[in-house]
DNA sequence: CACGAATAGTTAGTGCACTAATTGTTAGCG
DNA sequence: CGCTAACAATTAGTGCACTAACTATTCGTG
């Protein structure tokens, strides 16, 4: 009775047995939960995350960005355009190869940054995360990143 | 030196810090590692899941898959239709609820259930995980979840 | 120097995911 | 009974994400 054996496939076909399952919905709902406070910056998650990567280093080139982003340089281009619809990146040829686009801030792109202080305090507290809870959450998600980016 | 206070908000701005962005970049790692196992099943990822909520009971309504799922109808009713074109599932007015969808499994659907079997198997080891892990993995996740809607 | 391979970015096409607006059905209530 | 409110699904519109195909440079080697 209750018992459990390798071989007990069909229960692995549950879909809250799922890791995939839970870790979309995790995903979804918590760029969900951002939405309203990125609203107040003008941004959406996935130029939220775009603009913390150039506050880190700008310029920086659509190859540079999708390295560090794990992004395909065809899911950037567009976005980049938006970005730079709103006045907070410029987006020009890099002197020296003609190949490559600098994505650089412009002064209300570095300025943004100030507002977005706050966020990641915010976010931490809606999610009711405390910094220990939020460390090894990211460890396990790397690992997870690195196990699944062999396996592709 | 090295000191770490609490009100060290710039450090919580570093890419590598956000959760959101470990989150979203290993739920899209782990997809992507899905595709080409799903791939033998004619699935995306997406649809592997309906197909899941669909295993465990069938028919279901569009309302019903979506509280499974934690999707809009508005996201299912396409996928349905393409799972419909692919003769997996049959969509049809509930007999005295002509408001209601009833998806059902076909035969072909209801037999690709013995070709899933193999897949949750496959991907934890491709994925290098162990069930305990995974368990763990699950909780956390749901955990976050459920925060993360709660915030929303 | 010239020409083919490699590189960087863009475009096209498909599928997801969400919000808002719409259509059609059902239920409740005066 | 009739009318309104609630409900279920779909459609329209935007933005992401990915693959494949394409354009334009640059590099490397004969």
């Amino acid at each position: 009775m209750g018992v459990t054996v390798d071989s007990d496939r069909a229960e692995d076909l549950l879909l809250e047995h799922q890791l995939c399952f839970a870790l979309s919905v995790a995903s979804r709902s918590v760029v969900a939960a951002y939405k309203p406070v990125l609203e107040g910056l003008g941004l959406t998650h996935p130029q939220y995350l775009v603009m913390l990567a150039l506050w880190e280093q700008s310029p920086r080139t659509v190859k540079e960005l999708g390295e560090a982003l794990a992004q395909e340089p065809a899911t950037l281009s567009p976005m980049l355009k938006r970005l730079e619809g709103a006045g907070l990146v410029t987006r020009e040829r890099v002197a020296g190869n003609e190949r490559a686009l600098a994505i650089e801030l412009t002064d209300a792109g570095a300025a943004l940054r100030e507002r977005a202080l706050a966020v990641p305090g915010t976010m931490l507290e809606r999610l009711e995360l405390d910094r220990e809870m939020l460390q090894e959450l990211n460890v396990s998600m790397r690992r997870l990143i690195d196990a699944a980016q062999r396996a592709a």
